[in-house]
DNA sequence: CCCTCTGTTATACTTGATATAACACAGAAT
DNA sequence: ATTCTGTGTTATATCAAGTATAACAGAGGG
């Protein structure tokens, strides 16, 4: 469990805690069936309050990686609605690209970018 | 100007100021030296708070998108800082390309959707 | 039957986002 | 000079969101 706090971040904790777990599932950390440590647990080993992780937890369910269960808790459980990844992805990456054309990031090191962090995650 | 407010999103009215501002300057709508419309222009034009445009505004001042003058208003300047536009770019497309991978999505997809992108932003 | 584990709900507290109002400075018109 | 109108700025208030504390409810193991 590598999950990794900044508590000097703008964005909100749970966003944060979203965030990381998804890498977790991209760099296959966790896997398709595994269970999540329970809100208590992941509470206590980062010193947040439990509700945030639950909050946490809610909105993985809610956009499809996880599944909750009262007994056994938060579960990977991939729900694969491509159409609706591509469309999210399409509108993530225009806010990213133009910061980057911006500042004067070419196409081609974009596509390097993407390589690399892809190379990272299935490695 | 063509600026919408989704007033149903989740994400702040300021936010979504910042990221269609930086997109107008992305697709050449606005270009460096030009001024943007008066935070009072803007709010009214949007139907939102005079605060709420001075805040986007500051906010592009402090990433160097634009300068503010307490004369002429906010006119974009761009400050070319490569090193930490890439550093930026590669933090953010991690979790984009994340949350995609955990959904299926090859690749090969994400170069077809950058290319897709940069082709509707030089048009 | 009790103890402990799970998530859930109710309630407060604190911070951030937005709005209202008054301010201060600069330039144009009179 | 004086007034008017434009600019961003600051102070204050309001409302929503993020986080925390505490008590609850169901499930399973001793």
């Amino acid at each position: 469990m590598f999950i990794e706090i900044d508590f000097n971040s703008d964005e909100a904790i749970y966003v944060q805690l979203c965030n990381q777990i998804i890498m977790g599932i991209a760099t296959s950390q966790f896997r398709e069936g595994e269970q999540l440590p329970s809100v208590r647990q992941l509470a206590d080993a980062i010193g947040i309050n439990m509700h945030t992780v639950n909050k946490a937890y809610s909105i993985l369910q809610q956009e499809g990686f996880v599944k909750i269960d009262r007994r056994r808790g938060a579960i990977i459980a991939i729900d694969l609605n491509k159409l609706a990844a591509l469309q999210e992805a399409h509108d993530m990456l225009s806010v990213v690209l133009a910061r980057a054309m911006c500042k004067g990031v070419s196409r081609t090191e974009i596509h390097e970018l993407i390589d690399e962090i892809y190379g990272e995650y299935e490695a």
